[in-house]
This record gives C-alpha cells, structure tokens and sequence, in this order.
DNA sequence: CGCCATCATGAAAGTGACATTCATTGGCAT
DNA sequence: ATGCCAATGAATGTCACTTTCATGATGGCG
C-alpha cells in the first residue's frame, strides 16, 4: 500500500519530467506514516523535528504534487486549515468530524449516495464529486 | 416573511441591547432581498452603489449579527469565500452547487438525513450539525 | 566522470479574505 | 437637549496560504 503508492507518484513525478528529491522523499514518507488527515501545518512540524532544513514551501508545494499525482486529496473542514487526506484508488469515504477534539472518522453507505444520484438526476444537475460530512462529538468526546 | 425576520432581528438586537442604525436597517434590507448565497463581498459592491458610504467592516459585522439573531448562517463552498444563506424557522436543506457557473441549487431528503442518523448512531457519535454538497454542473451549464 | 540546462529549495515577500483597532459619529434614555 | 455607550469606517493586523528569487541539486549527455 505505501510501496504502491510510492510508485505512483514516482510514475507520475518520471511522466512530468519532475526530479525525485531528498526533501519529496522524506515528506512522502512522514505524509503516507501518518494520520490520514494532516493539515500543511502539521505535517510541517512534525518534519521539522528530525528534519529541521525542509522550509515550510517545499511541504506546501509537495502536498500539492500529492495531489496532481492522485495519491492525496485536499479537504477543507471548516478549520480554517487545508487538509490532505490519503487517497485509495476507486475508493470514496464521507466524514464524522469531532467539534471538540478534531477527531475525523470516516465511513461510507452506498444508499446515500445513490439518493443523490437521483436527486441529481432529478434536477438535470451532472455529478462531479460529493462532500458530507457530519459534525458532532465523537463516542470519546461524548463521556 | 421579510417582515418576520426583519421582526426576529429587532427583536434580537433590542434583547442585547443594541441599536437600530440606518446602515443595519439597509443591509438587512439588502440582504433579505438577494439570492440566497450571498457573500460579504458581494453584498458590500451591491450596496456601494447605493450607499458609497457603507464600510466592508459594517457589512462584515452585520453579517455576522444576522448570524447571531439566526436569520442567516454561514457556508463555505469551497471558493475561498464565506457566504451567508437565509434561514428560515427549523428547516434545513442540502446544496447542489454548479461548479462552472456557481449557482446554488438547495434540495432536502428525508432519507438520507435518516440514513446520517444511523451511520452516526452506529458509531456512538452525536450529531450536531451536518454539511451535503454535490458539486457539478447544473442543467443549463450541461448544454 | 564532468558539464550544465533545468528543476527544486527555502527565506522572504506578496495575497486575499477576513478580523480588529481606534478616533469619531450617532442612537436614545433621561 | 445632553451624555453615555454602542456603531461606524478607514486603517491596520492576522492567518494561511502562495509566489518570488537567488542559490543549490539532479540527471541526461558526451
């Protein structure tokens, strides 16, 4: 799964004529050994520790190629804070979100997601892509 | 239905004790008057030309108030923009937003909010609140 | 192996959309 | 009418990106 991943990317970095780096490696590495939805922010300072020569760009500008290459996906949860989450080929997942601790869960239910293909079809409106996410305490949260 | 929420905010600003100032009076009048998805910015350059003498920071605060007295709540769709829709008493909706033109279509499915509850249930979570967008392109952007 | 056209990096500066400050203005209860 | 306190708007601050630019790496080629 990361090796899979690994590999996309550097198929994807070779197709664009891009260069494999030091810095790219690492910060896939930290990126694809962590939680699954890290913001800029945090994965920053998380590398800073044991890499304190990698700028706060070259996270920035990594994720992004994340992104372009399929294997991350930005995500916005109302924090103010852009979020990259990992992405699995073919897969789509909805979110829980924590409002006390940030806690992000995730699930899936196919029956919801073919009741918005009809509401969709209903209004003539083509889907391109979906976001649910439902706000609330967590079971940890809720003691 | 202008008038009741023109009704809710007064009341709501005489109960905290603020005042009524003829820039308020204006922008709630702007506001109730608009497309549902309206962002700061886009009420501020409605009403400049009208009322050149109108701040960004007034418009800005009185939004937020319209939040507060529960006439309007805040969206964020992704486009870098907080947007302000109407609420109306205890009724809530999902969005189907056109992503080459940006209309904003609302819909509601008792269904699938069914459906949330028992995903949420299903993991001990709480529900707060929760957020449906399908992004696309709305019928007359498919032709 | 060494060259060098390109790409990558990181410090710093720039952006855009809020969010706050502060001197001044203006409601409104008395 | 008067004074207290909230409201206003120009200016400034903040925050999370986003871009710039001088310097440093990379890797195809001879």
């Amino acid at each position: 799964m990361k090796r899979a991943k690994k590999k996309v990317f550097a198929d994807f970095m070779s197709q664009k004529g891009l260069k494999s780096t030091k810095q790219r490696d690492i910060i896939l590495d930290s990126f694809l050994s962590s939680d699954r939805h890290l913001s800029i922010e945090e994965l920053y300072l998380k590398l800073r520790s044991k890499h304190p020569n990698i700028g706060y760009a070259t996270v920035y500008r990594t994720l992004k190629l994340f992104a372009e290459a399929g294997i991350a996906r930005e995500m916005q949860f109302g924090d103010g804070q852009t979020r990259y989450e990992h992405v699995s080929e073919g897969e789509h997942h909805d979110h829980l979100v924590c409002t006390r601790c940030g806690h992000i869960e995730e699930f899936e239910n196919e029956t919801i997601e073919k009741l918005q293909d009809e509401v969709a079809d209903s209004r003539g409106f083509l889907i391109e892509r979906h976001r649910l996410e439902i706000y609330g305490l967590c079971a940890n949260c809720r003691k």
